[in-house]
DNA sequence: ATGGGCACCTGGCTGC
DNA sequence: TGCAGCCAGGTGCCCA
């Protein structure tokens, strides 16, 4: 479910949430998200403050005194700040129970989502070692997008997606990017030119923080840490829009097939 | 090295 | 009403 801008906007609410206070207790209903929640995790997350809340690509970090937690949403997660003692509902996978009164809890009907605990480095994570530059960092650039894609014959909206090239980007705003910047989601990454790689670079941007102004885009289960599902939908200029007239230039919105996920594009707008 | 396909899991919707 | 089939926002891993 959850790409960068949900995230983000999750991290928000947490960190505003949790910062300073202190975890009394990890409380897990189901171990079994897409790797199994260690066993002896409650332990060490006991009596240890918040400190701040990051964000690498799709994974929430939580700083912690002594470690980091690692949490990744997967496709239905989602996280919320209750206060102590809300009932609880199905598919909610864990608490983390703080002293301020408030718990963070976890929701995944899907349990594609994942917990790390790391004493290290999180940027050295397995999962995290090998993510491609932040969509806001300096080094993600018409250069960089440019080198990346010289000898690659997939398809830009494959690149898009993939992680250990691009982070931030999933299949809704894939193709929302690729509408902005005017090219086909089939079009061989390999025939970029420079100057589309610096329209793909803007458009990433423009289009991520449009929908962090937002709150995220909800579709299905997404909701932010207050409850409410982000308005970014409405916005959309492609995704889930086939057969309805592009809002640029009227042409019906078409739908295709690549690597078994959805696209959506402007046949007129996009070459 | 690259890229394609599968796997993980539950639920909602469609069409017979 | 029931049920089969398909689809859904992610990504690690295996194989050619």
């Amino acid at each position: 479910m959850p790409e960068l801008p949900e995230v983000e906007t999750t991290r928000r609410g947490i960190e505003r949430a949790l910062r300073g206070s202190r975890i009394k207790e990890l409380r897990i209903y189901d171990r079994r998200l897409r790797w199994p929640i260690e066993q002896h995790l409650p332990e060490q997350l006991a009596g240890q403050q918040a400190l701040a809340v990051g964000r690498r690509a799709k994974y929430l970090l939580l700083n912690l005194e002594r470690g980091t937690l690692i949490l990744h949403l997967g496709m239905s997660g989602s996280l919320r700040v209750l206060h102590a003692g809300a009932p609880r509902l199905k598919h909610d996978q864990f608490d983390l129970a703080f002293d301020s009164g408030l718990d963070l809890r976890f929701n995944d009907p899907r349990r594609f989502g994942s917990l790390h605990y790391t004493h290290e480095d999180p940027a050295q994570h397995r999962l995290l070692r090998w993510l491609a530059p932040e969509p806001f960092d300096a080094s993600f650039d018409a250069d960089y997008l440019w080198r990346i894609t010289r000898t690659r014959r997939a398809a830009i909206k494959q690149v898009l997606m993939n992680g250990r090239l691009v982070t931030g980007v999933g299949n809704i705003y894939a193709s929302e990017v690729l509408l902005r910047a005017r090219i086909n989601p089939r079009r061989a990454s390999r025939r970029l030119t420079l100057k589309d790689c610096a329209r793909l670079v803007r458009a990433v941007r423009t289009a991520l923080n449009a929908a962090i102004r937002a709150g995220g885009t909800s579709l299905r289960n997404y909701v932010g840490t207050d409850g409410n599902p982000g308005e970014f939908r409405q916005k959309l200029y492609v995704y889930e829009r086939d057969g309805k007239p592009c809002r640029v230039c009227g042409t019906p919105i078409r739908k295709i097939t690549q690597g078994a996920r959805s696209s959506y594009f402007c046949p007129h707008c996009q070459h």
